[in-house]
DNA sequence: AAAACGAGCAACCGCAGAACA
DNA sequence: GTGTTCTGCGGTTGCTCGTTT
């Protein structure tokens, strides 16, 4: 062999990478409408493009495939569907995405991420009330849930305790937790979606108040059994109604709901402001028998669900 | 006007299981 | 039965673009 032939036997064996061209897009289409969606490793090796076949098929499922809603936002059903079927299966995307047409695994991990990454300011990013953003995306994204009321607070009051709901929920509370606790699939239901309503209510709702006693609320919390009533409350086992503890095989999580509420007895007139009682993950258990959570067992690995 | 920042998206990587020789 | 290749999936990264400072 030459070597001008060794040269371009090397460049048809180098690995091209990044941003798909539109000239690579028609290869790709084309091989597809001859072969149909397979022999991917063929298109490289026959020398039609110089990607990988993981690479062709991927370029294909997630954007040359007929019928894909790209560019297209997720709408408030789509989002109830993933939220329901995120609880139901885990982070099986190419499971959920088989249920919502036009959408790709790659669509909805991207969709629950950016999800996530919304809740984690919610629940961790204190507000700047004197600095509001106009046509902030991630507010945006909250209101147009349907039928939510975000709550109105003054500045002041909603500078005063957002640092201190921080400390007893966000600052240790991971937030996927959260999520796996309320995404329970015994708790799933379409209200599901206010979830992020409850959360934004966890965070602005003022020490000593209860968060779920505001005639403003206009979110129907009797939804969510587990959260109809607090912890600490007389009720709150009631609350869960039929739910025994073997129904509530992941009630592993039902003691994570409550540092906020811990937060609020340090509230309730027993002399101590937080500052003197600052609930950490330590002192919060602290309150508990030390026995209390032997019976629990762990959460299930998503795939094990 | 430009830099900084953040959100969303596209693509890559590593792994696991299936299919095949 | 075993090794290799292919396919599919989930996690992660990095780029682009819009917004804010």
């Amino acid at each position: 062999m030459d070597g001008k032939g060794c040269h371009m036997h090397d460049q048809m064996r180098e690995i091209k990478k990044g941003p798909w061209k539109a000239e690579e897009d028609q290869v790709l289409i084309n091989h597809v409408k001859k072969n149909g969606p397979r022999d991917w490793s063929s298109i490289r090796s026959n020398g039609l493009l110089q990607r990988t076949g993981k690479s062709c098929r991927l370029r294909w499922v997630n954007k040359l495939r007929p019928n894909l809603k790209s560019g297209v936002k997720f709408s408030a059903e789509e989002e109830r569907i993933v939220i329901e079927l995120q609880a139901e299966y885990g982070n099986k995307w190419a499971r959920i995405a088989t249920c919502l047409p036009g959408r790709t695994d790659n669509d909805v991990k991207n969709f629950w991420s950016c999800r996530q990454k919304r809740l984690a300011r919610v629940l961790q990013t204190p507000t700047k009330p004197s600095k509001p953003q106009k046509n902030n995306r991630a507010d945006s994204v909250l209101h147009d849930v349907p039928s939510f009321k975000a709550p109105k607070l003054s500045s002041s009051t909603e500078e005063e305790f957002s640092s201190k709901s921080q400390s007893c929920l966000s600052s240790y509370i991971d937030n996927s937790e959260i999520i796996k606790m309320v995404s329970l699939p015994d708790l799933v239901n379409p209200n599901l979606l206010n979830f992020e309503q409850n959360l934004l209510r966890l965070e602005f709702t003022p020490p000593g108040k209860n968060p779920w006693d505001d005639s403003q609320l206009h979110v129907p919390f009797t939804t969510i059994p587990a959260l109809q009533s607090v912890p600490g409350d007389p009720n709150f086992l009631n609350a869960m109604g039929h739910a025994d503890a073997s129904e509530f095989g992941n009630a592993a999580h039902l003691p994570h709901v409550q540092p906020y509420f811990g937060q609020e007895r340090c509230h309730q007139g027993d002399g101590r402001g937080e500052n003197d009682n600052p609930v950490t993950p330590d002192s919060f258990f602290d309150d508990f028998p030390t026995d209390m959570f032997d019976h629990i067992e762990p959460l299930p690995s998503p795939s094990e669900w």
